[in-house]
DNA sequence: GGGCTAAAAGCAAATATTTTGCGTTAGCGT
DNA sequence: ACGCTAACGCAAAATATTTGCTTTTAGCCC
């Protein structure tokens, strides 16, 4: 029976949140985001503001929230069969999320949002664990490939960096030029 | 006389704004930031809450130029002689600031606030500037520095994407170990 | 220098939001 | 099945935000 189901995932609380998180990527979808106010969500989502306000604080931690569960990874990334290949499919796809008006958004509002600071660890352990992923592909294909905190550092750094305080987005050239660096620098 | 001073600097604009500025800047010393609200800010300030909606929108924009303000170098980096010393004093100050807890917070306050992106492009434009006046040093001692471009990818990024992302901020060594990198990569 | 104009600030009423106390409901353990 | 506790709903109170109108003032043209 579907008994187990009910028990833990079937509480209140947790279709509260998913409904309350529903609203707001149906408002965001549609509206600006400066026009976005707690009240607004509460009535979408079918629950009183007060919930919300006793449960995320204020409308800034909700969209971190919110955010960073659109940032988890759904799915490992894409085993092409080398570790340069792997990197840059992988960097490709997640450059093109990060750098659209949608995606730049997420980014600000999980800085913005996560007031302790958890959110944003959890936010690079996302990316450290695809990283991890790919270099292990490759430790046993017997290629070598370069330490998940030199990606982080000459991959990863760079790009968030472009898509936060800058007007050009990375583009696809210099993408492939970092992965090459880091390629090469591997001991 | 004073004549012109008064026509540019001393107009009441002028002096709301350099108003409102410092009663953010000491009300942020003393309190948390999560307890800082408009009307308190207007209060300290001496000025009607309605002058600052008006003018600036609303805290977070507010908060984004007070920080921005607050990241604009007073002075150019220091002369050490040598560009590996000059990058090595800048950085270690420069991190210093950025990642202790006002730092952070003024990072995250630009990012949160600047809506249309104009900051943040004049938040690295500040350290191109920096890293230009050293690099130009370097030239005219006949010496090769790296691109700007570069240590902006090699160093700048990685910092601050530690700063930001990680509960570490980045330590002596490994900013060392940063600018040995971009040093050791220049054409 | 003296008035003219437009931009910016003050003021206060109207509106929207956030907070909070209390009663109710629903999930979870025994 | 029953009770316990955490979370929600509701509504009133407190606060913050918006807005129309008036007043001030800085920049500009005689």
């Amino acid at each position: 029976m579907a008994a187990k189901e009910s028990i833990r995932p079937g509480g209140r609380s947790a279709r509260v949140q998913a409904s309350v998180h529903q609203a707001v990527r149906d408002l965001l979808a549609g509206r600006d985001r400066a026009e976005l106010t707690i009240p607004m969500i509460a009535a979408q989502a079918g629950v009183t503001p007060s919930t919300i306000y006793r449960r995320w604080g204020d409308l800034a931690e909700l969209l971190a929230d919110v955010a960073l569960e659109r940032m988890r990874p759904d799915s490992p990334p894409a085993d092409t069969g080398d570790v340069r290949s792997d990197l840059e499919a992988w960097l490709e796809q997640y450059v093109d999320e990060m750098a659209s008006g949608p995606g730049r958004a997420m980014l600000r509002d999980v800085l913005a949002g996560s007031a302790d600071g958890k959110g944003l660890g959890q936010c690079s352990a996302y990316t450290c664990a695809q990283m991890a992923v790919i270099a292990e592909r490759a430790v046993q294909r017997g290629q070598t490939p370069p330490d998940v905190e030199a990606i982080l550092d000459q991959v990863i750094a760079p790009v968030i960096y472009r898509i936060l305080f800058t007007a050009e987005p990375p583009g696809p050239a210099y993408c492939r030029s970092l992965i090459e660096r880091v390629l090469s620098g591997r001991r």
